[in-house]
DNA sequence: TCAATAGGGGAAAAATTTATCCCTACGTGA
DNA sequence: TCACGTAGGGATAAATTTTTCCCCTATTGA
């Protein structure tokens, strides 16, 4: 595994919820298992443009960050349950009240997002 | 400038939302300019951690997302200031509701974030 | 003249994150 | 036997972001 050579910050509170949100499909992830998409096959599913690696390595984190739980049947072939620990599931009104702002404004949104992307469509 | 060679997913609100605040400083820029920080130098010094160079490039990018607006006043020494616009202050109750989960849950969060970086403290 | 403050940016290195590729194991159905 | 589904991980490459270093303009004050 990486081992980081620079600290983070911890200062303040959005300094923290950086330090576990930050990843690009951590949020979808525990939006998804709210949902109750919880066998990692399901997720990828959901999320196909992250491949399979990516998802177990930001999953492994948000579990180690006590967000979700993982368990696992000792059955086979084998089946494995995420879900969101109740400390997750008060992240849960945070991310709603960003996918809404994403929702209400996705015109716009899309709009500075692709003008900043391609310069020449001026 | 860096070009992407991988297109950002803009299929949701929160991919939308992900692609104007990801971004290791942005939600800190937007906040202390919120809070009246409004000269490069101030915001300078508000986040030492981070060099000019990346807070430059990271308001610009939030200029070009229409975030915030940057003023030059054509005097000597230079003077700038950053201001949020009308779209970006939308923004400002989301950014609380992350900062004050953070707040929230500060004990927790410290823990298990030092907790993943020195996984020999078991 | 030198240092400090104000604002900025290019180039290249370093850090970090994601993606690619390949491998393990077991059981089921064709 | 072969392919597929399930779950997961190592090694390495590629992509992306952030840092470092250096340079420019102009004024003020020591």
């Amino acid at each position: 595994m990486y081992e980081r050579k620079i600290l983070p910050n911890l200062n303040c509170g959005l300094d923290l919820i950086g330090e576990v949100l930050y990843g690009k499909w951590k949020i979808r992830l525990l939006w998804f298992i709210n949902e109750g998409h919880k066998r990692p096959s399901e997720l990828q599913r959901k999320i196909p443009d992250a491949t399979r690696r990516v998802l177990n390595i930001q999953l492994k984190e948000l579990e180690e960050h006590e967000l979700v739980i993982r368990k696992i049947y000792p059955v086979v072939p084998p089946k494995v349950e995420y879900s969101l620990t109740e400390f997750g599931k008060t992240l849960v009104p945070v991310i709603t009240a960003l996918g809404n702002w994403g929702d209400e404004n996705e015109e716009r949104l899309r709009k500075v997002i692709l003008q900043r992307l391609n310069p020449e469509n001026h």
